[in-house]
DNA sequence: GGAGATAGGCTAATTGCGTTAGCTAGAAGC
DNA sequence: GCTTCTAGCTAACGCAATTAGCCTATCTCC
């Protein structure tokens, strides 16, 4: 028996890379473990089970959007850096539907989880686009839930095949932009 | 063998009302036949199986949605038609978050499936907040997109418990209205 | 009111997935 | 080279979805 060498972060990069193609209701412990090249239960040396694989996979999902809108968001400021971060963001999630699918709705079990920690970092990313508009000490945190679920709720309708009709996709998200510009100014 | 007295409507709205209470992924078919009585198999000569009766559960609560936003924005116009739409689809999604998730990700099989009607219908509801405001002919699918997005949005990230700190979720709805309200003046 | 047809219920059996138990061999340290 | 630990394997179990096939309550029609 050659040895595959896995380790968990290979086992949750190919798993999370497997939630995007085929979906994450889709991801099937044997699927993966033929895509590992192993058995099904040779899994379970790396991993806990499928909750543990879909809260590992979640964490990665959070940091690596928060790396992709922090990046996205340097250097910029004002409206800029909100297009920036709200495309940077978009395009995660388009890409990247299944392992962000992994980060919804699972509670982080302390402070010190990783898919707190992460999301704590997305976070600050999406707070430093709010630097640059006027907005007071007491409003931030609403500002940020709005703008999160302004940009959660694009992105996942669309990757859900949400918006029926024909109107260009990526012109609405366009308007958006400047429909949260707005919104953010004299806040 | 006593008739239970079953029929397609009153499956699905036991498995609706199942879904909100323990979640849509934990709605199995077992746990919906010992909720109406009746041995699992004889849940198929009502329903065709786990997806048909996921795609009812979502066309039914589409349909309650559309009814909740249209008659809360009955005898109102501009803000307050904004407020109150908003209000009624962010209640019926906390309130209901197992069917409204069924509703997601769900592709309707043509034009006249009634997920595609109802989905329209709630559209529709959301269209009459518009005509408060001065949006331009082609401008109002994306402003359409764009408010669906705000809403489905912040209910389900709520639902999901996806907002982890402790500031009052309610005054950062409040917040979001105002917020929407300023993005949907001057579009 | 009875005879047949229909439909809604049942049990039994199959399949597929997640998971656990227990074995085995390869790699790493003395 | 021997021991020890670990990553892999096979076998087996339990649970959920589904299908097949039976049986009888209810409905219709004479």
């Amino acid at each position: 028996m050659p040895r595959a060498g896995l380790d968990p972060a290979a086992v949750v990069a190919a798993g999370a890379a497997l939630a995007d193609e085929v979906g994450l209701a889709q991801l099937t412990m044997g699927l993966l473990a033929e895509r590992v090249g192993v058995r099904t239960p040779s899994l379970y040396k790396h991993v806990g089970g499928q909750e543990d694989l879909h809260r590992r996979i979640g964490a990665l999902a959070l940091s690596q959007a928060a790396d992709a809108v922090g990046v996205a968001v340097q250097g910029r400021a004002g409206r800029d850096a909100l297009a920036a971060a709200a495309r940077a963001f978009r395009s995660f999630v388009v890409e990247h539907p299944g392992r962000y699918a992994a980060s919804i709705g699972v509670e982080p079990s302390g402070p010190d989880d990783p898919l707190a920690v992460e999301g704590r970092r997305l976070l600050d990313a999406f707070t430093a686009v709010l630097r640059g508009y006027e907005i007071a000490e007491s409003d931030v945190d609403h500002a940020l839930r709005t703008l999160r679920s302004l940009c959660h709720g694009f992105a996942t309708l669309q990757s859900a095949n949400g918006f029926q009709w024909s109107v260009d996709v990526d012109e609405s998200f366009e308007w958006l932009i400047a429909f949260a510009d707005r919104g953010l100014r004299a806040g």
